[in-house]
DNA sequence: GTCTATATGAAGATAGAC
DNA sequence: GTCTATCTTCATATAGAC
């Protein structure tokens, strides 16, 4: 947890005057991030953020106009980062079955982990309200994920590695075996699988790939 | 919907013993489940059923302590219905692909439904404030598909149609196969798929455990 | 049980001093 | 920009008549 740095997207040099106020800036869309992601968006209250922030409301509403932009500059800038910027998925590695382990390990980490869990319920609660969150969240995470894991297929296939026609369908094939019950049963409270047993899961969702898609 | 039906001036033709009080309990608890499927917890207040069900507040109140109570007998009544009683999924059928295939057409239909995106945003949302919801959710619904199907697949293995040695396995490969993408874009908001779109995965999937799975 | 009317409190947002 | 104090709205929950 524990965002502390966060500055927008360009690195602003004139820090003459705003010293403070970054400071503050930054302490209350942290205190925010956490809780929005501890409560959701209706149970948390402006006064709870400021609160945490160790600031006044009115400090917050000086930096803020309202609630809801608050919220959607928090999450905004949450998915811009939680995945990761450059996400170093090296696929140039010629065991096919040994990169899709990697990549299922990745995965799965990621998507099991208490601050995507808490991300992904929000989005999911708060989507309706903001119809742009939710894009925006999809195009950040999942997209980027399946593009780059359809690349890779796409690659494998041209090296006679793997016979896949439709990569794109395939990547998602292979994260959506890999996502099954487990994520669930997490999002919805139930007791974490265990650690051998998402092993397991990732080497036959592997087998199963390999076995489908092997060159004739 | 809208089950609200009130009689107006004492005239109860057909209706013989609990009238008045059944009438209006499940009134409330009909304008209740709209209420909380569209705009969530959080949202609904109480004034709105109330409003919804044409009914006062008071008289809520004297049905359900409080709204916590109401949400939690609502989303347990709806678990049990929601996900059909007996559920005739008839897997005797000699063709595997097949039944898989119409399986699939099921659970994605069922899935992709605006009434059980709206269920799972629900659930999703409030299981961290109600957990016992989320255990529910689960059991009334993937558990018992899951355990369907497993128990299909079980049966195929046993008769040589396929090999499957972790029926549970791959029954959660299937599922999560069709789930993929799909029911993330939908539930976050993104514009649906096309119908063919998804017969196409439908059949990728079932070709994908055909192949990894089959007899040697 | 059911209604009208109201108590109580929480939360979003603002006024005005510094 | 930042604070303290306050306004305003609205939602949960209840009181009391019928």
């Amino acid at each position: 947890m524990a965002l502390s740095r966060i500055s927008g997207s360009g690195e602003s040099d004139l820090d003459a005057a705003p010293a403070v106020d970054r400071s503050k800036r930054t302490a209350i869309m942290s205190a925010a991030t956490e809780c929005f992601l501890e409560v959701g968006f209706g149970a948390t209250s402006m006064d709870a953020i400021a609160q945490r922030a160790h600031v006044s409301k009115a400090t917050v509403y000086a930096h803020f106009s309202n609630k809801e932009e608050l919220f959607g500059t928090i999450v905004a800038e949450r998915c811009r980062t939680a995945f990761g910027e450059g996400s170093p998925l090296t696929l140039d590695h010629p065991d096919v079955a040994a990169a899709l382990t990697a990549v299922g390990h990745r995965f799965v980490d990621l998507l099991l982990s208490a601050e995507a869990l808490a991300m992904y319920r929000l989005v999911v609660a708060e989507s309706p309200r903001f119809p742009e969150i939710g894009r925006q969240f999809y195009a950040a995470g999942p997209e980027r994920l399946f593009e780059q894991l359809s690349q890779y297929l796409t690659e494998a296939g041209r090296r006679g590695w793997l016979k896949v026609e439709e990569p794109r369908l395939a990547a998602g094939q292979f994260l959506g075996m890999l996502k099954a019950e487990r994520f669930l049963q997490r999002i919805l409270g139930l007791a974490p699988a265990a650690e051998e047993t998402l092993q397991r899961e990732i080497d036959a969702a592997v087998a199963v790939i390999m076995r489908a898609y092997a060159p004739s």
